[in-house]
DNA sequence: TTGTATGCGTTATCAT
DNA sequence: ATGATAACGCATACAA
């Protein structure tokens, strides 16, 4: 700042790098030139103090390098650092709760938005951490349409329908004479679990099947590898398992050929959820009820803006659909 | 800050929060116990703003979701929460460079330490752009021992040895009798790729072997896919391949395995480079040099720490070794 | 130990 | 269109 006043006057900086303030062309350009020359940003922290705005999004997550979890990191980022923000990196711990020292470490940085990749914490607790930002919840309604937004702290609602994709697999797999469906689960209370795990239930009952065959897991390869175990050697295996992901899948898939000698898809048939970007591998091909990432990513930076240009706006909402991706673990 | 003038007056509460500084017990607990009812906590732009130390540490990568830099990511992000900063994220473009309008972006933010996973950024580029940050490189020493830091802008150095863990694979290999070694590349010019593949060379050359059969390759799994085909059906073909990387090295297997119809490890062994957690799966159970992460981080973390002690230190050092880890691929 | 005064770099308000 | 001044919330130097 003091290495501008070399030619101009000090507030004159501070419009030319606002693009809404009144400033002439030629001397907001001879600022601009100066500033780049000098190396010069404005100080971001400053700005947040007096401007309420710290164009911080906090993103907690239990573990960064979970696939589903690392591929839309990845795709916020890109997508808020386009709209001038930055990703605040939380970790939070592994068994998806959320602790308050955590949260009150966080507001201390003042994000302007939050989105928890974290399940069992209330809107309440949420919103008695956060001063202006309203949380973002995904919520994942149980009949088609979405519901009605029940009270409570406001908190803005991003809806992922599963019906469509559930209904789409469970109808490939019917076609191939399927009659034993086993559930590998993901963690066991968490929404994204018992959601798909309801909604199998409920497309499964409406099509005549009998109710899924459960096999407790909790998202992970190393979990699902050994529930498949269970399942076979213990329990009364299944013609087709739903796994709660796509990582499960792959330990679904591994434990089925590797240790049970088993075929997939002759003997037994898989299904994931999510669609990452390793389910093309070759080794494991999979078919999976893909949530489009993209789309996803593009409804949470929408959510954040618009509840950013009108903080006192009631719950805003955005809905997602989901489909089925087929490729080779059924057939 | 206003709401604790309801008890006591204005600096106390800051001291409050200052462990170093002096106040009296009692009252610094009454302070604490007031501050948690009321959800108050010290606003860290202001205090970056008097202090100079934002607490944020700039983390940029072309990719979150690559393997070793997402599981890299976690550990550094846990770590540094637990000495209290917070990992603040960029993207940079996808093809390992660095565009200076990134780096003035992040600027603003005033990181107090940035790590870059990319690598074909000079350190002079860096310290332009950071005030008081000093750039931390990786570097990949040609010998076996740290060599002298040479001249130019003052940054520290993480050294990483290869040669251990080449010599352990090398070894195991020749034991196997193996003549033609391949080595599918990662991203050309990156100095990750470059060290492995010297070294790969320097080591094979020392052991009487014919220097290995370049393909050329990305780190990612579809490349590395692509080019073992193209080794095998118009190059020469292979008893052995080492991979950049793990990822790589999934996609070496599958297209061995699924494409070509050769065995792993009975007609093709295959080694990856940095031991990512997916390469335990049973599909791939994958023979890699591993680079201990939860060692790096803690590398990574003491090079910021002592440099936020010691603004002024000259150059400083940490340097970490590689061994092999032997599973399935190399027999 | 504790309170008062000052300044960090920026934007907003009010003036010109 | 541009400049002066106050204010944002905190830490620190100094005084008490």
């Amino acid at each position: 700042m003091v290495a501008q006043r070399a030619n101009v006057s000090r507030v004159a900086v501070s419009r030319a790098f606002n693009p809404h303030a009144s400033l002439k062309p030629a001397k907001r350009e001879l600022i601009l030139r100066i500033a780049q020359e000098l190396n010069y940003t404005p100080d971001r922290a400053a700005r947040a103090l007096v401007s309420g705005r710290s164009h911080l999004v906090g993103v907690i997550v239990p573990d960064v390098c979970s696939h589903w979890e690392s591929q839309e990191i990845d795709a916020l980022t890109t997508a808020l650092q386009a709209e001038g923000f930055a990703t605040l990196l939380f970790k939070t711990r592994i068994d998806y709760s959320m602790d308050e020292q955590l949260l009150a470490y966080m507001r201390g940085f003042n994000p302007d938005s939050v989105i928890a990749f974290v399940e069992n914490v209330k809107p309440a607790t949420l919103a008695r951490f956060l001063d202006r930002a309203v949380p973002i919840y995904v919520h994942y309604p149980r009949s088609g349409a979405p519901e009605e937004s029940q009270a409570g702290p406001l908190h803005d609602r991003l809806n992922v329908l599963h019906r469509t994709g559930v209904e789409q697999a469970v109808s490939l797999l019917q076609g191939y004479g399927v009659r034993r469906i086993a559930y590998v689960s993901g963690v066991d209370k968490s929404r994204a679990n018992t959601a798909r795990e309801h909604m199998l239930r409920v497309v499964m009952a409406e099509r005549g099947l009998a109710p899924p065959i459960i096999a407790a897991s909790d998202f992970s390869y190393d979990r699902a590898y050994a529930a498949t175990l269970d399942l076979f050697r213990v329990g009364e295996g299944a013609d087709a398992i739903f796994a709660a992901n796509d990582v499960g899948a792959f330990g679904v898939i591994d434990a089925l050929r590797h240790e049970l000698n088993l075929r997939v898809p002759e003997d037994v048939k898989v299904v994931g959820f999510d669609d990452i970007a390793q389910s093309h591998w070759k080794s494991y091909n999979l078919t999976t009820v893909k949530f489009d990432l993209e789309e996803r990513v593009r409804a949470l930076v929408r959510l954040i803006l618009r509840r950013l240009n009108n903080p006192d706006a009631p719950a805003l909402e955005e809905t997602l659909n989901t489909r089925l991706v087929v490729r080779g673990t059924v057939g």
